[in-house]
Parts: C-alpha cells; structure tokens; sequence
DNA sequence: TAAGTGATCTCT
DNA sequence: GAGATCACTTAA
C-alpha cells in the first residue's frame, strides 16, 4: 500500500517502559484500524495501567497463564481478552519480554467504555498476540499532539476492587478531562 | 441496581 | 468436574 503516513507507528522502544509511563504517554496518541484499504484515527482519551507481578490489580499477579501470557510477551503487541461471557477487552503489552505489563485501552474520542471501543472497531481474539503494527491493520500512531500535564486526571481503576485497599486505590487509570 | 453470558481459574 | 469470579454494558 502506498498511503501517505501521518502518523509515526509506535514499536517496541515506546512500549518497553514501565505501564504507567507508557500509559499517560498514549494519552493523545491515535488508535489506528483498517477497514478496507482505509485507515481511521481515533485519539486515546482513557487508559489503565496494569503494572508487573506485584499489581493484585493485574491479570498477571498470579503468575503466568495460557489466559494472561500475552502479557509476559515483548512489548508493543496486543492483549485481548474476553470477560463477562460478551465483551472483549483491548490492551497493549509493555515492559520487557518476560515482564508482565499492560495497559488497557479504555476510551478514544466519541467512544467511551473498553468494550464498546472494541466493538465499534471490530476487535476481538483474532488481534490477541499480535503485533500492533500497520501490517495489522490495528496500530497505534503519533502525530505529535502534546497533551498538557494539567488536562491529565489521575484516578483509581475501575472495577479492581477484589484487588484489595492498597491497590485498587492505585491512581493508574489516566483520562484526558472534558473541556 | 441487577441481569446477561461464557471463558478461566481454583478448588475438590 | 463443579462452582465462583470477572479490567462491562444496558435497561430499568
């Protein structure tokens, strides 16, 4: 394809870093699909992050499993997984390979809700492992857009409370506030 | 506020 | 193999 690239894929050098860095990062990055040799780019507004062995927030806290391995995979490629017998959920892997870390795509611009963001873009296990790269047509970009410290709320995650006090009381979920 | 829905994990 | 749980959504 010959389309004229706006955005920078992000890769593995981004994702390499701890969840909660990479997190407040991809606020102002762009959610890329391809739909029929046609890309759509929706800016990242709400995220989590899930942050190594020790978060009991996290798919991962017990350890390794067939369901949670993406997570221990190299950074940059796709988690998604099934909950609730109905919804799929999108999270790209971070840290390094062996590493647990993730951070959950909750919301982009006009669509808010983890789930409805991976209806509305057709995601589902076929995505799961996978590279996030435009060859797959499911990738993340920049296009350079900064968005201020200050317009950046910082608040607990939702739906952690099994995770304990401590944890579920973590500010890791990271939103760009309404103006 | 509660039900829907099924994969996954943790016990027996 | 059984039972509980779940990073959610929708309708009431």
């Amino acid at each position: 394809m010959n389309t004229h690239q706006i955005h920078t894929p992000l890769g593995a050098v981004f994702f390499d870093r701890p969840a909660q860095e990479v997190a407040e990062e991809l606020l102002g990055k762009f959610l890329i699909r391809e739909k029929n040799s046609v890309q759509y780019a929706f800016m990242i507004t709400d995220v989590e992050a899930y942050e190594g062995l020790k978060d009991k927030a996290s798919h991962a806290h017990r350890g390794r499993t067939k369901r949670n391995e993406p997570m221990f995979g190299s950074p940059g490629i796709w988690y998604v997984y099934f909950v609730y017998g109905m919804h799929w959920l999108l999270n790209i892997v971070t840290g390094n390979e062996g590493h647990p870390g993730a951070v959950l795509i909750r919301g982009i611009q006009h669509v808010s809700g983890p789930a409805k963001l991976t209806k509305f873009l057709t995601i589902s296990s076929k995505e799961n492992k996978m590279q996030a790269t435009p060859e797959n047509k499911l990738w993340i970009g920049d296009r350079n857009i900064y968005i201020p410290k200050k317009i950046i709320k910082k608040v607990p995650r939702v739906g952690v409370g099994y995770a304990g006090p401590v944890w579920a009381k973590k500010p890791y979920r990271y939103v760009v506030k309404e103006c």
